[in-house]
DNA sequence: CTTCTCACG
DNA sequence: ACGTACGTGAGAAGT
């Protein structure tokens, strides 16, 4: 047995790594005694992150109290497999720091069934983000481990993660080579790796009594828990890749890309991602360009762009200018360049030896609570055009779902600020942007009216102002503002519970808290934020609470992906229309007395033929 | 690392 | 009293 011994929040701590059939004796009954005292911290080392990759391997299995962590070498085998999978399958009850992940690693290279563990785990990363959800970036503490042992357990503890990749370096190696080169029998290696689980098993007890502290319900937490598992689920089965008609469509918009460059390196573009180089050249040709960025450079968007190539949103020529040759071949070579490499070869390059893609689904990724999907990025393909989303397919022998909610956000504020016209309108089955066009314009509203109508609801859900509505909607500023006025005459609710929602968030030390009793902070400088917020969460959990009651009418197997107000589902074509009102029915309920229903389209045997079909 | 741009709900 | 569009992930350029 190698033995170190490391300080933690000043007690002495000790990591073992055993060697020997006896030492693993040992290591055994270790566990089973803690296993009575309550949860064992669990974490693993691997090779990298792309769990689905050939390449990828697990390397250590890591086990711990507060006191006492053993690192178990995986990747040598025998018995050292054995003992750490017979303390997993018969282990009560684990912490794990992100567990979506483990249980993956674990799932796919362990034999241990994310069915048998995920029921059996607690993920402090959940507990974190339910007490801040903020990303770094936003001003929050993060939910690694490192900031939250620095913050909750020791404040010297090590930053493992920096601290290895000077060990990498030491080595020759990166922080891209090191996790899978690095010597098993590594001093670093080992100490921090047994060092992450005490971290882990010191600070749930923190993060728990903060939650209790905070008062989120315990209910909450294990939603939470359930939907990270339902999430994990489809990250697993994951999507099939055409690949042969991913590989083409690649190479085409490959060739296409660079067709447009060779003609826009004709007007002295050398690169159609500069802006500064479009700018120059754009000017040179006499064109003006009067828009300026948020830090006061040119700004040369895809707006500004189609503009001078005199085209449409739908990219149809207008007629109202000559064209911009230029411009026109740049907006051609960005878009192809994009598609190719953010999507096309992004599919290539993660589909894994079966042939599916099987992006990370992060349940709790946003500050409202919204799930995030990437590697790749699947709720942000292009839908304007059917081609990227053609490269996913069902499974063999199926046809694509998808049942999104009806204007969800619109009856989530309808509900939770109890506006009377406006819960009348959907209880009555109207359309909502019809009903609100005919009581702010009168019985003679006209198209333009109708969305106007709702982009001043969007402006609502956003907390958006006059100008922007007006920008966005194309409709002028006066309009708006009249129209501004008499939405508001019409459902009065709004501002009052918009300053409600803020005034209860000052009192809640800049939090907002909704329904389920999540707790989203605000920022002092956007709290007319408070509104989003309330409905943009709201409507993400109704649509985990669906996706659980999916699962419990046995629709696990053919859940895909969940895209905000959306789910993707493959269904046996035989049964496609059975599936699409299941999933109807586990999406309709009720919401304070509010209708909260869904409608479902059935496609072909790809996403991409979804596209265009009536909802 | 920050900024810009662009894809989505 | 007034006015404020919300939430993401990703690639590329430029500092």
């Amino acid at each position: 047995m190698r033995t170190y011994h490391h300080q933690v929040a000043g007690e002495t701590v000790t990591i073992n790594i055993p060697e020997t059939g006896e030492d693993l004796d040992q290591f055994y009954a270790w566990a089973q005694e803690a296993d009575r005292r309550g949860p064992i911290a669990l974490d693993t080392e691997t090779t990298g992150l792309e769990v689905y990759s050939s390449q990828f391997r697990l390397r250590t299995v890591q086990f711990g109290d507060r006191s006492t962590a053993w690192v178990i070498h995986w990747e040598r085998g025998g018995e050292f497999q054995q003992f750490a999978r017979a303390v997993l399958t018969h282990g009560q009850r684990f912490l794990i720091h992100h567990a979506a992940y483990d249980w993956s690693v674990l799932d796919r290279h362990a034999g241990i069934p994310l069915e048998s563990l995920a029921p059996r785990t607690r993920d402090t990363r959940i507990m974190a983000a339910l007490i801040d959800p903020r990303q770094p970036s936003e001003g929050g503490r993060g939910t690694g481990l490192k900031p939250l042992s620095a913050h909750w357990v020791d404040p010297l503890a090590p930053d493992t993660q920096d601290g290895l990749l000077a060990e990498f370096h030491a080595h020759g190696l990166t922080k891209a080579t090191g996790w899978a080169q690095i010597p098993l029998h590594n001093h670093l290696f080992n100490l921090y790796a047994g060092l992450d689980v005490i971290l882990l098993a010191r600070l749930e007890p923190h993060l728990r009594g903060e939650l209790d502290h905070l008062g989120v319900r315990a209910r909450l937490v294990d939603y939470e828990h359930q939907i990270a598992r339902v999430c994990a689920h489809m990250q697993r089965t994951g999507l099939i890749l055409d690949e042969d008609y991913t590989r083409e469509l690649s190479r085409r918009l490959a060739d296409e890309a660079e067709r447009f460059a060779t003609e826009a390196a004709r007007y002295g573009v050398a690169n159609v991602n500069s802006t500064r180089q479009i700018a120059e050249a754009l000017a040179g040709m006499g064109e003006h360009l009067p828009e300026r960025t948020a830090s006061g450079q040119v700004k040369v968007d895809k707006a500004v762009l189609l503009q001078l190539a005199d085209l449409d949103g739908q990219w149809s020529p207008r007629g109202t200018r000559t064209p911009n040759p230029l411009a026109n071949a740049v907006l051609r070579s960005k878009r192809s360049g994009k598609w190719q490499t953010t999507y096309a070869q992004t599919f290539l390059d993660s589909v894994d030896d079966g042939g599916r893609i099987h992006p990370l689904i992060s349940p709790l990724a946003a500050r409202t609570g919204r799930m995030s999907i990437s590697r790749p990025a699947l709720q942000t393909l292009p839908g304007s055009d059917q081609t990227i989303r053609q490269c996913l397919l069902a499974d063999e022998g199926h046809v694509m779902v998808s049942a999104d909610f009806t204007a969800v956000e619109m009856r989530v504020l309808a509900s939770l600020a109890d506006i009377k016209q406006m819960k009348s309108a959907i209880a009555s089955g109207n359309d909502l942007h019809d009903f609100t066009a005919e009581l702010v314009f009168g019985p003679g509203f006209t198209k333009a009216h109708r969305k106007l109508a709702k982009a001043i609801g969007f402006g609502k859900v956003y907390g958006g102002g006059c100008a922007t509505i007006s920008r966005q909607s194309g409709a002028p500023y006066a309009e708006v503002e009249r129209a501004l006025a008499a939405y508001d005459r019409v459902y009065p609710e709004i501002r009052r519970a918009a300053s409600r929602w803020q005034r209860e968030a000052f009192g809640n030390g800049m939090t907002v808290i909704t329904p389920v009793g999540r707790r989203i902070p605000l920022d002092r400088s956007r709290s007319y934020a408070a509104t989003n917020y309330m409905c943009q969460s709201t409507a993400r959990d109704l649509l985990g609470q669906s996706l659980l009651d999916m699962e419990a009418a046995g629709l696990l197997p053919l859940l895909r992906l969940p895209i905000h107000d959306e789910v993707l589902v493959s269904a046996p074509a035989k049964e496609a229309e059975d599936v699409a009102r299941a999933i109807v029915e586990c999406m309709t309920t009720d919401l304070y007395g509010v209708r909260i229903d869904a409608s479902a389209s059935i496609g072909g045997r790809s996403w991409g033929s979804l596209y265009g079909l009536a909802a």
